[in-house]
DNA sequence: TAGTTTAACTAACAATCGTTAGTTTTGTGA
DNA sequence: TCACAAAACTAACGATTGTTAGTTAAACTA
């Protein structure tokens, strides 16, 4: 189905059935939301779909595969954006840029899905959890790299780089927060002020 | 006792005794870090002072009453600090900066407090549930109030005051976890680098 | 319509949860 | 040394946890 939205706007989506196991996984990423991992019951998801826990598991493995589910989904898609991103060519500073864009675009599609990758992906286990861990590391070293590459360039001032690394990695895994309150702000000028202040500043 | 530091700087520091109250409530802080509080049990807690569960009911009346003590004493600190600033004279960028640097002592100096004030606020209840969300409220809107004074003093771009707020307020949220890895780089270092990432950019 | 899958159900399990009661050990001051 | 308070202990409680087994109702497929 594609729709025209204004002018030179569409939007082509398609009406996917979902399956009942991901219905319970969204249904629980938006309680993890709220109270987090441990302090949501498999009642509690249950009840928000008007059945019994029993029957969670005709669909789902266990909890935890809920919850990997969830987390590792996202942070593939984080990495697979970035390393797209990383080798294609265009300044450091543009590159950093398009990092900054691209992961609003994630934060604002998922963002109940991030809420459990920020705080509750140490409750994975086994390879569940070196799988995320290696990939978060891999993506905050993506960030580091092009930084690196735009202080040598002198496009980036040569301040402490793990201090801007740190300012912008922050301000971004928070997003998903500020994401309701946004309201009114549409997500094109959202993407503009927020990476305008990230890179420039506010004075 | 009195210790001189280099030169000019006098550290001053009394040992005090901790009440075993306030043993259980730091050992909590570290363990709620880690896991979050829905997941640390109290024989978690116990285990890790080498006394049985039953026996921090000597000392404390419950669990919540642990994150409670937790929570508000670090929240008020934040309320406290900056009531002082607000209240002081100086230039919104002069108040702002001092903001942001009170806020980097405290949360070097509450690690383990403020990762429970982020991650787990929301097990309060009652009267202290109500209390706190006052005083965060009421933290924001200081930092709003003091941005809005320099966008109209025009020493702050005239960007979307919001995103600016959400800019700088994430980015110290997320300090706590940044100070392990901070190592080598002292404070004072981090203090002006940081001041200067939020207000100048990085370009 | 008969057969088969899908997805719900009830009932229960072993483990763990926060917490209480009652008792014993430890340390301190007279 | 004796009395008392502080702080540990054992044992257990009722509730809740994730999960399994076995069964039944509904929905598609032949």
């Amino acid at each position: 189905m594609a729709v025209t939205v204004g002018q030179n706007c569409f939007v082509i989506f398609t009406v996917m059935k979902l399956t009942r196991k991901e219905e319970i996984v969204i249904v629980a990423a938006k309680l993890f939301k709220e109270k987090g991992y441990s302090a949501v019951s498999m009642r509690d998801i249950a009840q928000q779909m008007d059945i019994k826990a029993a029957s969670l598991y005709n669909h789902i493995k266990s909890k935890q595969e809920i919850l990997s589910s969830l987390v590792l989904h996202v942070a593939r898609e984080f990495t697979n954006s970035t390393q797209t991103i990383t080798s294609q060519d265009g300044t450091a500073l543009k590159r950093l840029k398009k990092l900054i864009e691209v992961h609003i675009d994630i934060t604002l599609h998922h963002a109940d899905a991030i809420a459990a990758l920020n705080n509750d992906w140490m409750h994975l286990d086994g390879q569940d959890l070196l799988d995320f861990i290696a990939m978060r590391d891999q993506y905050e070293e993506n960030f580091r790299n092009i930084i690196n590459q735009g202080i040598q360039t002198q496009q980036i001032k040569a301040k402490e780089p793990e201090v801007i690394l740190f300012s912008i990695l922050s301000t971004l895994r928070t997003l998903y927060l500020w994401n309701e309150k946004r309201g009114k702000l549409e997500v094109n000028v959202l993407k503009k002020e927020l990476v305008a202040v990230l890179i420039s500043g506010i004075v």
